[in-house]
RNA sequence: GCUCGGUUAACCAAAUUGGCUAAGGUACUUGUCUUUCUAACAAGCAAUUGCGGGUUCGAGUCCCGUACCGAGUACCA
């Protein structure tokens, strides 16, 4: 290959280009800490100046489910990372799904065999399982090892006649790798740093499955290789299969130009301990998947996107999420990310799924939102001039953009019930008498603005002595119900002039009943 | 069981060649806002860094032991 001028100085090896990948399997809703990966991915890659490749691992028949693939994508794009290389793009590699590459892998798994570096084995799934409960019951854990391969049905141990018959007979058989028996692999991961394993604590893996598909630990080889992959960033849970994977790197003859690795903290639940996983979201009443779900059977799992997150905040909270980047700065578009961003910097211990935190961070971003942008998504059956001062009185108080509609026909509604609990510590005469002179005073207002309400309310209580503090709670109690709330005098102007006597006259009249 | 990781306040979390007084956020408490508040702003409270040893002038950071938690241990990725 072009590459194999390439066992030289680490300087040079790092100003190679850099090409990454984000590699999911299209199983279902793309898992949030997915979308994690992907933006790391993405972000060293727009760092450095590299690529950013999508290939879409489809090596296992059973668990496809169609849409997957389209719902990766749509993701992706929803949170702004683009794809410059793969599924849905395009590219000098091409097929980038795996299900389509398959006589590659079958070439190459062809090369170990024919090297003596992988063999045939004719176990069934069955026995494997009976000797791993034989060796389980014993205390012990079976390994399909160079020890256990000489006493099994494989390449290895049976005569090449049995083994032509049986390859001719088709029965069905799948390809180990031959790990060697007593070796040591060690890699250095960007994060972790170095890793050793020895081999004898590894066993034999597939390497081709029964149905001609390859696993993902040939495929994740073979096509990173092939796709001049140059850091391979992916979840912690592939951390144990790393050694294997440089193994094979080994024995194809490409561990000079095998990519860096770094193994990304888990996300963990929320509460205890463990990797995130669906039901933690439905527990916690928070989604798992960027964008809604549509299980084949029809039933759904919501999706952050339509639950009203941003997605600057779904970044900036995923980015967070095991980077930091030694400063104070917590708030960051994906410009500044692309700028900050190392993988030095992200730490080794799993990342609790906090999602108050998320919460937070929409509130940051929603607070920044232009108020035109929000009026006109989220308040579009108000008039321009109603539905700005709405955004701009409500969208410091909540957490969510819809919010703002929510509260906005609230705003608008006559209360029915009254806090009972201020009404008890409030209501009395003081509040009586100026609720009512500020009501009666209210016709004479022209310009039914806050300046001017309140201009007119401090007139009133003045003339009464009554202290603008004392009857401000059961003011807005009379209005709107509830004891806490927007500023008061921008909310009667909304509300407008007629409304708000109206609701004044009513509260009055109500509250005298019951006390 | 075995392999590989992790453990810093109530909670999240920083301290990346061992080096000033162990960041910051949330929560909580208090104050301010001549107009309330669940908002905003300000201040405050809170940690012998899982535990036990060791190396060192100096350890959250390195070494040994131990406890607890997790990941992996599939013809799943």
């Amino acid at each position: 290959m072009l590459r194999a001028n390439v066992n030289h100085s680490k300087k040079q090896m790092t100003q190679q280009a850099v090409r990454v990948r984000f590699a999911p399997s299209p199983t279902g809703g793309l898992h949030i800490g997915g979308v994690r990966t992907a933006l790391y991915n993405y972000l060293l890659a727009k760092k450095l100046g590299g690529k950013m490749l999508l290939r879409i691992e489809d090596t296992d028949q059973t668990r496809f489910v169609s849409g997957a693939e389209e719902y990766i994508i749509e993701a992706l794009s929803w949170v702004g990372i683009t794809i410059d290389e793969g599924v849905g793009v395009g590219g000098p590699h091409e097929p980038y799904r795996q299900s389509e590459r398959k006589e590659i892998y079958q070439k190459y798994s062809q090369q170990l065999l024919d090297e003596d570096k992988a063999y045939y084995a004719f176990d069934t799934s069955e026995e494997l399982d009976a000797m791993r409960q034989t060796f389980e019951s014993q205390g012990s854990a079976f390994q399909y090892n160079a020890i256990t391969r000489l006493k099994l049905s494989n390449s290895l141990t049976l005569s090449p006649e049995d083994l032509k018959a049986k390859l001719d007979a088709g029965v069905p058989y799948v390809i180990r790798l031959k790990i060697p028996a007593k070796d040591e692999v060690r890699f250095k991961d960007l994060i972790r740093d170095w890793v050793h394993v020895h081999t004898s604590t590894l066993d034999d893996k597939v390497l081709m499955k029964s149905d001609g598909m390859p696993t993902y630990h040939l495929a994740n080889v073979v096509d990173d290789h092939l796709m001049e992959i140059s850091h391979v960033i992916r979840g912690e849970e592939w951390l144990p299969s790393a050694p294997m994977h440089v193994l094979l790197y080994r024995a194809f003859g490409w561990e000079s130009t095998m990519p860096q690795f770094a193994h990304l903290p888990l996300l963990l639940k929320p509460e205890g301990n463990g990797k995130l996983s669906k039901r933690d979201g439905d527990l916690g009443g928070f989604p798992i998947f960027p964008l809604e779900w549509t299980n084949p059977d029809g039933s759904k799992a919501k999706g952050f996107r339509e639950e009203g997150y941003l997605k600057e905040a779904m970044v900036n909270f995923l980015v967070l999420l095991g980077w930091n980047p030694g400063t104070e700065q917590e708030l960051f578009s994906m410009e500044e990310l692309i700028e900050t961003f190392t993988l030095e910097r992200i730490n080794k211990s799993g990342a609790k799924f906090d999602i108050n935190k998320a919460k937070w961070f929409n509130q940051q971003y929603l607070k920044n939102y232009p108020d035109e942008d929000l009026a006109r998504m989220y308040l579009p059956n108000y008039e321009t001039d109603t539905a700005l001062k709405i955004v701009h009185l409500f969208k410091e108080r909540v957490t969510f953009p819809q919010e703002i509609g929510e509260e906005a026909t609230a705003l608008f509604a006559t209360p029915e019930t009254y806090d009972e609990a201020i009404v008890a510590a409030k209501w009395n005469d003081d509040a009586k008498r100026g609720i009512t002179a500020f009501k009666d005073a209210l016709p004479s207002i022209e310009n039914f603005l806050a300046e001017d309400i309140k201009h007119t309310l401090h007139e009133e209580l003045e003339k009464l002595g009554i202290k603008m503090g004392k009857i401000m709670q059961m003011l807005r109690v009379a209005l709107t119900g509830a004891g806490a709330g927007p500023d008061l005098m921008l909310s009667m102007e909304i509300i407008g002039k007629k409304e708000v006597i109206a609701r004044l006259e009513k509260a009055i009249l109500q509250l005298t009943v019951i006390s």
